[in-house]
RNA sequence: GGUCCCGUAGCUCAGCUGGAUAGAGCACCUGCCUUCUAAGCAGGCGGUCUUUGGUUCGAAUCCAAACGGGAUCACCA
């Protein structure tokens, strides 16, 4: 429509404005809802080029819109502003064709080029928490997004199955893990424990120790004690604990750390959980078979994990895998002389020209380090995909910097794809206490975290009733989907890019701006059409402004899936949702739907409504979220 | 310190490709269930869009600086 009235007006300028406009000067913006209108030109552009005040062009192009082309049935000037109103044909024709049209908003499947899309990546060393929820529904919204613009796409993760982290837990199960009476170490099979939950136990065990090793080296040393120590180590302490004289209460905080480091560095556990990884890189049988045992009790417990989340992987990758490739891919990098071998034989990049810094890619002890499994990682992918048009990482903006000297390297490498690798950088989860850390146990973990919500939408649900004749299964379902509905639109419907909040009261909440409001608008939509049965022809009729306005947040669509898919946005999609089923809750409540005696009317409105649900579910759907019949 | 990100109502967030009187939700207050699901609707309260300059007919939006917060600069991932 805006098109139309568009081409009408460059087609007739010269007789409106005395001159011909170039389109881009034709500019239009949503009505102000004070104002009566459907769409708004803003004169301002062309005030200047017609030489006339805003009220007069206004005018002008309103009646010759209005009188001469019969476009608009009514127009308003305000300020700098032509308020246009359309004929009502315009909007029952929108609906119908909405109506018409069941896959309503998305483009062919297979019509853009395929694109991968990564996320969830965890490492093998412990189980998943609130920030892999954030990124894991980030990344599969964003993958269904894609799908819904007509792109092709390859969901995705890296495993970080291999490296010194899975060693540390791999030696503290080997050491440390309590025999019982049948002579077996700890397992998720006699323990009843999650198998990621336990290796994770492993991890923290290890860094317990650590420290502890570490303390009692720095005791030593503070006692004079530097027996078995090697010399630079004490060299290095004797400098650090000199340089600690005179200085204020920050930069003594600064040298501890330091001490703290070398101490840990001094380690023997520590040299043992290198040795480790020495001896898993050189494919040590004893080594290999700890380290596939444990990880596949990791993978169980991250399946189950997944499944609850309700997020899904075309194809996995694996470190272990792509490592050597990465190793490959640096030898190339010395020949072409891309990169450097410093003489104790680790290697590095120079990336000081691009204004960056010297990166690391291979250890002094010859083993890989994450940039170096990235580039293989990356290689690898475009190898199994070659029609891959780009790759999506879906990882927090901690490793902003990181991605930039990954697609930088992978460019001086000469592949030409690195322009289109994109890191999906998101913010990160606060609680309101503060940051999530680790060592302060202020973690929350995501399968509690998912139980938790799930649990909370049962009692809410049950107190408000609706449940009957409902199976014990049906309602276990219910639960679960208006938690996980809750627990996805809260961490959705934040621009991705920005830090949150996650208040953990705020998102079992079903007031509001919510993903139950939502759900709870389908499922009334759906009462309504099931008692309505079908739903006759209707042919002309008169529309409500409530009934307009919905018509037009339904037209929006795709333009918002479009917005969403160039942004890689899901929260465009939430907040353009929750708009809808706020101006449907205003319609539903001020005129009579099912109950109307106009048979039109009745029609119409339930037309508007199944497009509505219709509309809510395929959004919905694009963030992960599933909607309920009734609730 | 270098680089990057962020700063909108008491709180959580929209709005940011420049356009009219800056919007929601939560919280607080007032109404509305003998009619289609009240997980709803209507209304009230609440703002120096961090600050200062600049560009512009017009700036929350673009540019610069300051202030405040965060991230990162590892032979961690």
């Amino acid at each position: 429509m805006e098109n139309t009235i568009k081409h009408a007006i460059l087609d007739n300028a010269t007789a409106l404005l005395g001159t011909t406009v170039d389109a881009s000067m034709i500019q239009f913006q949503k009505t102000r809802k004070d104002f009566a209108g459907d769409t708004t030109l803003v004169l301002f552009p062309l005030v200047k080029l017609a030489g006339t005040s805003p009220q007069q062009l206004g005018e002008r192009i309103g009646t010759f819109l209005k009188d001469e082309q019969q476009l608009v049935t009514d127009f308003s000037v305000i300020g700098g502003f032509l308020n246009l109103v359309y004929p009502t044909s315009h909007w029952l024709d929108t609906l119908r064709s909405i109506d018409g049209d069941t896959r309503f908003g998305m483009q062919p499947a297979g019509s853009k080029p395929a694109i991968m899309v990564e996320y969830s990546s965890p490492n093998t060393n412990k189980p998943l928490h609130l920030g892999h929820l954030r990124n894991n529904f980030l990344g599969y919204s964003v993958a269904e997004i894609l799908k819904a613009y007509g792109h092709d796409v390859v969901k995705t993760q890296i495993i970080n199955d291999r490296g010194i982290h899975i060693c540390k837990s791999m030696l503290a199960w080997r050491d440390f893990s309590p025999l019982n009476e049948k002579g077996e170490r700890e397992t998720p099979a006699n323990t009843g424990m999650k198998g990621d939950k336990l290796v994770g136990k492993y991890y923290v065990e290890f860094d317990k120790r650590f420290n502890a090793e570490a303390k009692t080296i720095m005791e030593r040393w503070a006692n004079g004690d530097f027996e078995g120590f090697d010399k630079t180590t004490i060299d290095k302490y004797v400098e650090f604990s000199a340089a600690l004289e005179g200085k204020d209460e920050k930069a003594q905080a600064g040298i501890q750390d330091k001490i703290k480091e070398l101490a840990k560095n001094a380690t023997n556990i520590l040299r043992e959980a290198k040795d480790l990884l020495v001896r898993w890189e050189g494919r040590d049988p004893e080594v290999y078979l700890l380290w596939t045992t444990m990880n596949g009790w990791v993978y169980e417990g991250f399946n189950e994990t997944y499944a609850k989340m309700g997020v899904d992987f075309d194809r996995l990758y694996y470190e272990s895998e792509t490592f050597i490739l990465g190793k490959d891919l640096v030898n190339e990098g010395l020949e072409k002389g891309v990169f450097y071998r410093k003489d104790d034989g680790s290697v590095w990049i120079d990336l000081t020209g691009d204004k960056l810094d010297h990166k690391l890619l291979l250890r002094s002890d010859g083993t890989s380090v994450y940039m170096t499994q990235d580039l293989g990682t990356a290689v690898d992918r475009f190898n199994d995909y070659p029609n891959l048009s780009g790759i999506i990482y879906t990882v927090g903006n901690e490793q902003d910097y990181h991605f930039k000297v990954l697609f930088l390297i992978l460019k001086k490498l000469g592949y030409s794809w690195a322009d289109a690798c994109f890191h999906l950088s998101y913010g990160m989860v606060d609680l309101p206490s503060g940051k999530m850390k680790s060592r302060e146990g202020t973690v929350v973990d995501a399968d509690d975290l998912m139980d938790e919500v799930i649990e909370s939408a049962r009692e809410m649900t049950s107190e408000r009733g609706h449940l009957e004749g409902m199976t014990e299964e049906e309602k276990e379902t219910l639960f679960r989907t208006i938690g996980m509905g809750g627990l996805k639109y809260f961490l959705l419907k934040v621009d991705p890019k920005k830090r949150m909040l996650f208040d953990p009261a705020e998102s079992i909440e079903l007031n509001g701006h919510t993903g139950p409001f939502i759900q709870y608008a389908h499922a009334r939509i759906q009462s309504l059409l099931t008692k309505a049965g079908t739903i006759e022809a209707y042919d002309n009729t008169e529309l409500e402004q409530s009934e307009i306005e919905i018509v037009k947040q339904l037209a929006d669509y795709p333009k918002v899936i479009e917005e969403a898919a160039l942004s890689y946005s899901p929260a465009v999609i939430a907040n353009y949702t929750y708009e809808l089923v706020k101006l449907y809750n205003q319609f539903y409540q001020s005129v009579n739907i099912n109950q109307e005696a106009d048979a039109a009317k009745r029609a119409m409105r339930l037309t508007l409504s199944r497009n509505v649900a219709k509309v809510i579910a395929s959004s919905m759907g694009c963030l992960g979220i599933t909607v309920p019949d009734r609730m």
